[in-house]
DNA sequence: GGACAACAGTGTCCTACCGATACTGTTTCC
DNA sequence: GGAAACAGTATCGGTAGGACACTGTTGTCC
């Protein structure tokens, strides 16, 4: 009941159910103003700068002003991320003969405006209810995988896979050698060779690609799918 | 400077460098009792219940204590997964013929893990130092895809790929009708029919997988790599 | 064998955080 | 024009993580 009653205050809040009162003196902040100050500073700080206190104040404000447009925290972040994420393109921006070569720039197009705000693959994780803007990214992807001719489960779990692949392909932004490993893991698999052979005999290999294996990835999961529907057409 | 010294203090812990005193009292706590609370902890009542305070109260100890044995709560966190994760399997425990029922068989005993302990995911994202166990399962998958065929850097592309696809398949656990739509959710979309239409008549579709896709997925990712096995073959 | 140094666990304090509540001043409707 | 409704403020409480000084115990060295 707590969390039900927490959620859909949320629900409210994102797709603009909240009732905006008439009397009263005219409120001088807005959601937006807030949303846009709190998604400011975690692209710069990062997204443990974030708190109401810093929102707050970077907006000139008290900290228990924000609490007149948001209800709590969660709320916030909810709002940040339907922010952050922006106004889903439309099928016109995935070109492209099949819906190969679209849901490819469906993925691009994700994985741009997820790189320019880094904290989202954090934020973007469990259980939620998705504000207007995601949900429109939810659509694209629908619509870009319905003529594969997979069933409807399918569709939505190769869209979730994607999603997912673009944030684990972007959670490891190391400057070390490897992409796979970052410096000191490299050490200590060093001083440990006997018990990692594997893994340490491959740490002075080359060729490693500068996308953390993004379009590696992506390759083998639609070639899985074109896989997938030729085997039923035929 | 200051995450390198962190860092380094994460890394004595977890790979036992810690310089061991001989004077003084003999220590009454020890860094498994402790991690072992604090995974308990995490695996009853979730990540957010576990603090210094009620880890030590559920040891009767006093908050300040665990830091005789640990610099701050990152390094509880990275002890608890080091602790969650396990001894790794070995190669023996990964049956079949070829790399595919072997690399599936590691995928499936990771989730295995992960299910135990669903706070893993969110911990293990990121820019980290691996433990001497979490090491090991990677160790076991690179070892896994060796007969690939594939590069190393393509190897260790997939392994953190598969890594990442549980993830994806775990976080979301909803009751709703539609693994990929809760409840709230599919309410919104039927407000908004008119913004959604391709996701609003997927709704009422059949057939969902009860893993959250995650066999799918994993599927079209191995069929990929058999096709590029292939292709460099031919 | 006794003194001292090293150490384990405690008690106290500080800062940062989220959030509740009572308040002040402004706007609008009756 | 008065009263209700509302925006923003000021203050308070609870819970985090963590620094620091302290008490008591243990081993080592003379």
């Amino acid at each position: 009941m707590d969390e039900d009653t927490a959620a859909d205050g949320t629900i409210q809040l994102l797709w603009g159910l909240r009732e905006g009162p008439t009397r009263g003196p005219k409120p001088v902040l807005s959601l937006e103003r807030i949303a846009q100050a709190a998604v400011d500073l975690a692209d710069a700080e990062g997204l443990g700068a974030v708190s109401m206190q810093r929102v707050a104040a970077d907006l000139d404000f008290t900290k228990m002003s924000l609490y007149r447009y948001v209800t709590g925290k969660d709320e916030l972040v909810a709002a940040m991320i339907d922010l952050a994420v922006g106004t889903p393109p439309t099928l016109a921006d995935l070109p492209g003969p099949s819906w190969r070569p679209r849901i490819e720039a469906w993925v691009r197009l994700l994985a741009q405006t997820w790189e320019a705000h880094p904290w989202l693959p954090w934020v973007t994780m469990g259980d939620r209810v998705m504000g207007p803007h995601e949900t429109g990214w939810t659509e694209l992807s629908a619509a870009a995988l319905a003529e594969t001719g997979l069933t409807v489960p399918e569709r939505m779990s190769l869209a979730r896979m994607l999603g997912g692949h673009v944030r684990t392909t972007m959670s490891v932004l190391t400057a070390g050698t490897q992409p796979w490993v970052n410096r000191r893991q490299a050490a200590l698999l060093r001083e440990h060779a006997d018990r990692y052979p594997t893994l340490c005999a491959m740490l002075d290999s080359e060729g490693a690609p500068p996308d953390n294996g993004r379009d590696f990835g992506l390759r083998l999961i639609l070639d899985g799918v074109e896989r997938l529907v030729a085997d039923r057409a035929g």
